[in-house]
DNA sequence: CTGAAAGCGCTTACAG
DNA sequence: CTGAAAGCGCTTACAG
């Protein structure tokens, strides 16, 4: 079947009907006066009670509860908004949504801003190019409310540089060499230990060391996966071969892959993510070296297929989604003093040993 | 390792600094009158400016031009919104963010949402709960704007039925047995053809029927692939085996898969789609049975790990961005009697022959 | 082609 | 505890 192409008509059916607006229907909604009205007061009340105020006489209270629930109210958001300078909105600037750890802080975030009732909104960076940035994130600061960026590259690094003083903004960062600095929060799992966990498995294995495919770096320095490999290697007094360069997806993974199946001496390769791992697997398959006989692999981020891959992929599971919450909870305590640091447990990260890391072969 | 907890504070640092606005930044923004005032005209002028309104001179469209870039003015959207009534924002309501299919479509309505400059919000339907789906699209109606519903599942079906009438709406949905009636566009790609051409794939190769293991149906009908597999099966004069039922996920194949695995006479399996298909590789390794040579498998939506499976995964490719980008068409043209659909092309489903699929073993 | 008025649905002081 | 006024930043008629 050849990839061709067809019109919008084709696949798509309007069924719309233009004129079609039933008869009472489109009635425009409730405000707060028909609200007033109804119970027999002032709209203030009502704004009282719907902002939870204390002065309220409990009979008042009542009545006009009782016209909300009736009329189907509900608060105008850009009448709020306007009025009162606040927004209960939160903005997720990304570069992508569709890799697993991004769309997991994602639903995290959404999760958390769901239960406080903030809307939330989505921008995605397709370039790293500053203009491209800056305009995105003009974007995002136009829908008001506050902004959660990821900040796991360039274009999320830059995001988070572009954000102009005075806008609330939490970043999700790679683990950081030193704390944030200056006047935004940020949020990370601790990958640097993650992967000198992941490093130190390999290496009780036996093995004589262990090689490194890396994902991008979010900046020109080290990133933390990469910096607790290396300690691991360095603590083992083990060599350190200089990392592999990978990109994002499985044909990075497959391209360095290639690469390290050709050095006899490659007998555990640990990965920057599991996509990278995935690639790594099917360039060893193709060059006929054995997985975890020959050679031993492990992963970043336990990814929903991993567990079923074969080899299934030893890797460490990152809790994104408690990520995604976490950054969420920091962002409401910004927005609002009285939501600030609920103490909110999330996970470490974890090993998951599975069938593709095992002893490297005996010496013969 | 074990599972640990530890609390928000161990894992985030929080630099904010709370009284740190700095000296001139936080200076509200350039409001319509400010633009007048630097421009030496009235605000309603600036006002038809920014709304592209012919009757300006361009003498003075130039001055309030410059003003506007001088300032740094953004048309507040709050304001525009409680003023006009309309609101240039889009809201997703979506099951799920993380599935590829979901995820894609989810990108591609951000494509296009970017490129016409509006603001898109998303909303996750986390139960099929009736109450529960209402309310998540109270939420999203609140937001302003239009809809667009991933009704792939019982509880987008449901959110998608929820909406109330004179809300704008685009679903994206299964082929439907028979066009969208009523008030509400649809899109969809043809996945019925993509089942049919799939099965008659697996059946040219040999085979004498085709499994299938299918994703949840959206609705209580049978699914367009399901459909699609069947008519395929018929026109051949195969036997039709009944479907396994699966999730959506890996593991739902994998039970299948060991239950498939279990009939010699089962040659080749056609799976709902991708992670499904991981799940009865992963069965098929399990109990010893080889693919392609023993069994052929193929999946459905071309996830990026798919290529990189081994055996690589035949399956069915499927532009979800580009259903996304279709799907906001449509919206914009309901929006916006001037965006009315605009033709835009999307790629047809097709067929990717991998190493999953092949002869069927020869008669013993 | 351009200006003055009224109003979108709320909130925030200010009165009582 | 509750009401009357002013205003958030825009747009939409209505004048000239």
């Amino acid at each position: 079947m050849n990839l061709s192409l067809r019109s919008l008509d084709d696949l798509c059916v309007t069924g719309h009907n233009p004129g079609m607006n039933v008869t009472g229907h489109t009635r425009s909604p409730a405000s707060i006066r028909d609200v007033a009205a109804a119970a027999g007061v002032s709209y203030q009340t009502v704004s009282r009670v719907i902002n939870g105020h204390p002065s309220v006489r409990p009979a008042t209270r009542e009545r006009v509860l009782a016209a909300i629930d009736e009329l189907g109210f509900r608060r105008n958001t850009a009448a709020l908004a306007l009025a009162s300078g606040r927004s209960r909105a939160v903005t997720v600037l990304t570069a992508n949504t569709t890799h697993y750890g991004y769309a997991s802080i994602l639903q995290g975030v959404e999760e958390a801003a769901r239960a406080a009732s903030f809307a939330v909104g989505i921008g995605v960076l397709e370039s790293a190019e500053e203009a491209a940035v800056a305009a995105e994130v003009q974007r995002a600061a136009d829908a008001g409310g506050g902004l959660i960026v990821i900040a796991y590259d360039p274009a999320g690094v830059g995001a988070l540089a572009a954000v102009p003083a005075g806008l609330p903004v939490v970043g999700v960062v790679e683990t950081p060499a030193s704390p944030p600095s200056g006047d935004r929060p940020w949020v990370w799992t601790d990958d640097r230990e993650a992967a000198y966990e992941a490093t130190r498995h390999l290496l009780s294995l036996g093995h004589e060391t262990v090689h490194y495919v890396a994902i991008p770096s979010s900046t020109r320095r080290t990133s933390a996966r990469t910096s607790g490999w290396r300690q691991a290697l360095k603590e083992a007094g083990a060599p350190q071969p200089r990392p592999a360069q990978g990109s994002w997806g499985p044909a990075g993974g497959h391209a360095a892959g290639l690469r390290l199946a050709r050095d006899p001496a490659v007998t555990a390769i640990l990965c920057g993510n599991d996509d990278l791992a995935l690639g790594v697997l099917r360039a060893l398959h193709e060059t006929g070296r054995a997985v975890p006989d020959e050679v031993s692999v492990a992963g970043f981020d336990d990814a929903p297929h991993s567990a079923y891959l074969t080899p299934s992929l030893t890797t460490v599971r990152l809790d994104f989604t408690g990520l995604g919450r976490a950054a969420f909870a920091l962002l409401h305590g910004v927005l609002e003093e009285s939501a600030r640091i609920a103490p909110h447990p999330v996970s470490v990260p974890e090993l998951v040993v599975r069938e593709s890391s095992g002893p490297p072969p005996a010496r013969s």
